[in-house]
Parts: structure tokens; sequence; C-alpha cells
DNA sequence: CGTACCTTTGACGGCTGTCAAAGGAAGTGG
DNA sequence: CCACTTCCTTTGACAGCCGTCAAAGGTACG
């Protein structure tokens, strides 16, 4: 894709082509692009929910954080994710959405998720494709805490966010930006930052990854997916029986 | 409540008052009822996804297996859920759904969604509304199980479940039905039902709950309510912001 | 060059899993 | 109505992964 293309354009047009009307309407969503700063706070828990926005770069995410100071990291945001899709429907967040890095986001009023409803069909079926997603992302976070070791959370953490950034602008594998510490990474896979490093250590002394500051290089690109047990159906933009119908609707 | 209502109207009912139109459309989705037995299965892991199903009476579960046998609930369904959304625009299906109890769905085909979407915004937003709250729960039990122990896991799951059973029909809290065996629990929980005994039996010894085969016993509400540690924000049916915006478009 | 934050390393402890066996409870078929 | 089977629950012994606490070493940045 092209450097000035839209990431969300990219992102949401993976599940299906989408017509003129549908990218004008995401035109109109990132009329307003802001330049946000790293660690910025775009909401936090208890606000009232009144804004939507679309990350166009920069990594962002959301967090809670427990009454013994604990934060978890619910989800990682992405350039051309959308961000609040899942509180758009509550009154209040329930989270703290927050900047990774410096970026661009383009905040909108959320009921413009309204204005889309009832302008598209099928840009509400790609945002419910994406929620849907994000979603699956979460259940599969969910099975590796509960079921996998530190050193194979780790893994499979590496690899999902590889696929998924390279389903929006194709990367290297084998040395890619992952602009996160290891204290984050504890926040995300449920870990201490003390044991990330323990894991992250005997991972680099077996030659599989190396983690730096900001980036990660993969040494044993087959190791890494063998303890990761990567399968990545749950984020694949396959959604063949919606197609054809939105198509025999009269949509392209 | 009226025991032949219909349960999804009750629940989608809760975001916000539905129209002649809405009620009409999700009648629609009731039409073809059907008997279910214990334990049937509704879909299976890798499966087309081609129908959604209306929960009318009895329970639900889906889950994922691992390779190593070990078995993950991912959410709990109960009367009046819809089953499927989360899965729809998939092609195949990640989870497999199985029934607890015996029970009545209605199978639906999944492009119905599509003519519910272009039919009427308010249920299409009642619809991701219900979506979301699947996907906070979720969330929630994720943060549970990286976070809590046992105990309050347990706690929380039974104060939760009260809460989203209530919201649909009102029941007693010091006992109330709860078809779920200690081997399911620990599915659910993440924790093996070796460990599951254990913590019923330390809360039964305490005086907090006893769990029978299908109810559950609540001896000191307050002790319980105090282990889970429970913020029901996260199931709350208040969207004030996009009700307004509804109203403005012209809908009720 | 000082400060703040991140990473590393060691010692120790606890929650929960594993394995195993026995004791209920419910359903089935004779 | 009674064996038999199957599944669920309980209990004990033991082990291991990961958390906690603490201190030192790195790294970035003003």
């Amino acid at each position: 894709m092209l450097r000035n293309e839209s990431c969300i354009l990219a992102n949401l047009n993976q599940f299906f082509p989408l017509g003129e009307n549908e990218q004008q309407l995401l035109k109109e969503l990132e009329k307003t692009p802001h330049r946000v700063t790293e660690k910025q706070v775009l909401w936090a828990a208890g606000d009232k929910v009144d804004q939507l926005y679309t990350l166009k770069s920069g990594w962002a995410y959301t967090c809670r954080d427990n009454l013994d100071g604990a934060r978890q990291v619910v989800d990682i945001v992405l350039p051309g994710d959308v961000l609040g899709l899942r509180e758009l429907t509550f009154a209040t967040h329930l989270s703290q959405a927050q900047m990774i890095t410096e970026g661009v986001i383009c905040p909108f009023p959320n009921h413009k998720i309204i204005d889309i409803i009832e302008a598209s069909t099928p840009l509400t079926v790609a945002l419910l494709a994406s929620l849907s997603r994000q979603e699956s992302i979460l259940t599969e976070r969910m099975l590796m805490s509960i079921h996998r070791s530190a050193r194979s959370r780790i893994a499979h953490f590496i690899v999902e966010t590889y696929t998924r950034l390279n389903r929006v602008r194709s990367i290297d594998f084998d040395s890619f930006y992952l602009p996160i510490s290891q204290k984050v990474l504890g926040e995300i896979l449920g870990l201490t930052s003390v044991h990330i490093s323990r894991s992250l250590t005997s991972m680099e002394r077996e030659r599989v990854l190396i983690k730096h500051r900001d980036h990660i290089q993969v040494l044993d690109r087959e190791k890494l997916y063998e303890e990761a047990d990567f399968d990545g159906s749950y984020i694949s933009d396959n959604m063949n029986g919606l197609r054809e119908r939105l198509k025999q609707h009269g949509f392209r």
C-alpha cells in the first residue's frame, strides 16, 4: 500500500472491496487528524463515551487498572484500527485508552456510526467484522493466559502482532518495529516484568529471538512458530458467506 | 416479564424501547423454534458459519478445545441471548457451541442480520450493544483469570451470572438455578475441577455459599459480593448518548 | 551528570496443576 | 428393584510456574 493511502481503508478493504460510497464515508471520518504524543491518554475510565478514533499512525492500547495498581492491557491498537468501537454502546468508558508511541489520530463523534449504519450496509458489516476480530484476539489471549506458559504466550503475541501488522502493510518478519517495553508486554500478557525478562533472556539464549528496545529480531522463525502454536484463522479476512449475500443485495 | 413473552425482546428492549417494526423483525427470527437436548452440539469448530440462533430457553455455551484436551468455555449463553453473533463475519466457526441443558432455540440464516441492518438502525445498534456486552463479559473474565484467586473468580462468576439472569427475568438471589457442574465451572474459569472442588468446599465451610447439583444457595450475600469485587457496569444497559441520537434520527 | 525508568538477577514462597484413588449420584437395562 | 456403568465430586501428596521483594546495572534524556 502507498504511504499516504488511508490505513483504515486498507484495513476494512480486506474483508471485501468497498465501493466509492464507502470510501467516501471513511474519508469523512478522517477529516480531522490530530497529532498526539507518546503516552498521551485519549480517554480515562469513567469518561463519557462521545468520540471514536481512527488510528492513522502510531500504536495505542486500552487498559484496565486494578485496585491493587496492576494494569491489564485489553487490546493493542495498530494503524488502521478503529479505537472505541467496543465501548461505543456504553454510557461511560470501562477502560482507559492511551497512546504507546506518538502518532496521528482522527477523532469523530460516536453518532457518526449511526450515519454509517444508515448509509452503508457493507461498511456496517465491515465494522462488525473488525469488532469481531478484536474480540477474537481477546478470546485468543484469554486462552493463552489460562493454558500457556510465559514463553509460549510471548511467542504467540509476537507472531500475532506480526500477522496483524503485515495485514495492513507488508513488513519484514526477521526484524520488525515493536515499541513495547517489557513492563507493558507483561501488562498485555498478564505476567510480571520480572518474569518477562527471565523468559526473554531464555529465548535469546536459545537463539529464538532477541527483543531490542523498540524492535524484535527473529532468529529462528520455525522454533518461534512452534512455541507460539499460532493458528491465525481468528484474524483471517475470509467471510465468504456474507460477502456473497451482500452482492445479492446489490452491493458490489 | 410474562412467561411466554419473547426473551430476546426482553433482552434487547433493555437498551432502549424497540418499536413495532423492530418487534416484528425479532418475531421473524423466532419463527422456527426447535427443541434441543442436553449437551447437543449446535456447531463444531471448523463448521461453515451459516446460521445464528436465538436461545428461547435453556443454557448453552461456546468453547474451544486445546490440543492437550483441555476445554475452555468462551461464553455462557442464557435465554434471550443471540448465539453466533461473534462469529457471524467469519467463514468458519472458531469455537464449538453446545447446549448445557435441554432447551428451545430458533435458528435463522446469518444473512438475516443484513436484512436487519437495512431495515432498522435501532435494532442494529441494540445488536451491537449486545455483542459489546458479550465482549465485555469476556474481557472481565480475562481480568479475573489473570489477577484473581480461584475463590474470587468463582464468586465473581456467580454474581455476574445472577445479574445477567435477573436482567431478563427477575429471580431470587438466595437460591437460584445454575445447571453447571464443577467440571464445566472449571472450564469456564480456567481452573481444574479438583481446584474448584477445594474452593467450593472452603466457601461452604465459611458459610458463603453452597453449590448444589443444579442450583446455588447464597448464605452470605455480603461476603460473596466482597469476594467477587463485582462492578456490573460492564453489563449495564445504560447507553444514553446513542439513544438520544437515535431519537434525533426520528426513531422512538 | 543526575534523574527517572527499564532491565536483570537471586532467593523464596504460594497458588494451582497433576496424579491417583475412593466415594457419591444418576441413569440404564435386566 | 437391583446390578452395572458412567460421570461427578472429594481428598491427599507432591511439584512447578510464576509472583514478590530487593538490589544492582543499563539506558535515555534533560
